[in-house]
DNA sequence: AATGCATGCAACCGCATCTCC
DNA sequence: CGGAGATGCGGTTGCATGCAT
């Protein structure tokens, strides 16, 4: 393959970030191994890629999950499982590594506050990483990765609908607030080009909902949702 | 102030799936 | 249709930073 001496690893420099997206501008975020190639970059193309999808990439949003984001991950998550690329589908801006770890911090935090209260026996020790999901079973053809076959019984807390009211509320108050510009990260000073969020990927339940670029800090400014 | 521990995040790895020839 | 290479995904690891002692 193409794994061969000199190949970089480890923490990308402001340098190789520059180098990228360039490349990326110039032939498009698909060809991967072509443009580790071509960039010069010692980097594989995956790796390329995944420093592209999680940190270059110009939709992402930065900084902590907002309270409705969280939610929605909760949500989701009991829906689809530890399927994070489709989780993250549903959080503009949110690439499925974010998602992942804030996951895996979630649990832990939730893990020792049962270790905490734990005075009840009765919990259940079963991981909470590894929920597995509603939907796992429920997959449409063609779907990936699925892993469990469990028959369908949904105790659903909350439904999609609700989900997406909450979200399409909180994109009208976004709306209010600004123009909104999700900035990736400080690379793009480098670049002219017009990258927008549009390159999201959107499935067949998120072109149900007019989807606009969520800027980074409006959901802090709707605390409705830290009423818990 | 120094040290150890906890947390968050970026990146790597291996495998699955897709695409192209 | 089958194989090889490319891409995508989920799990895991390691490092940097923050916090407690």
């Amino acid at each position: 393959m193409m794994e061969k001496e000199g190949v970089r690893k480890g923490p990308w420099t402001e340098q190789e970030d520059v180098q990228l997206v360039l490349y990326v501008n110039l032939f498009g975020d698909r060809r991967w191994d072509f443009i580790a190639k071509v960039s010069g970059l010692k980097r594989t193309g995956k790796s390329c890629r995944l420093r592209w999808v999680n940190y270059l990439h110009p939709g992402l949003k930065r900084g902590k999950m907002t309270p409705h984001e969280e939610r929605l991950v909760l949500e989701l998550h009991s829906k689809y499982g530890n399927r994070w690329s489709r989780i993250a589908r549903k959080l503009p801006g949110r690439t499925d590594n974010e998602i992942k770890n804030y996951w895996r911090t979630h649990m832990r935090k939730m893990a020792q506050e049962r270790k905490k209260g734990a005075a009840s026996p009765s919990a259940k020790e079963h991981s909470f990483y590894d929920t597995g999901g509603m939907e796992l079973m429920a997959a449409a053809p063609g779907e990936k990765k699925i892993t469990s076959s469990k028959a369908e019984e949904s105790p659903k807390v909350y439904s999609m609908e609700d989900i997406w009211e909450d979200f399409e509320f909180s994109q009208e108050n976004c709306n209010q607030l600004m123009t909104c510009q999700a900035v990736a990260s400080p690379i793009w000073d480098y670049c002219p080009t017009d990258h927008s969020l549009q390159l999201w990927s959107m499935d067949e339940e998120e072109s149900r909902l007019p989807m606009q670029p969520i800027g980074d800090d409006h959901f802090h400014s709707f605390p409705y949702y830290m009423t818990g």
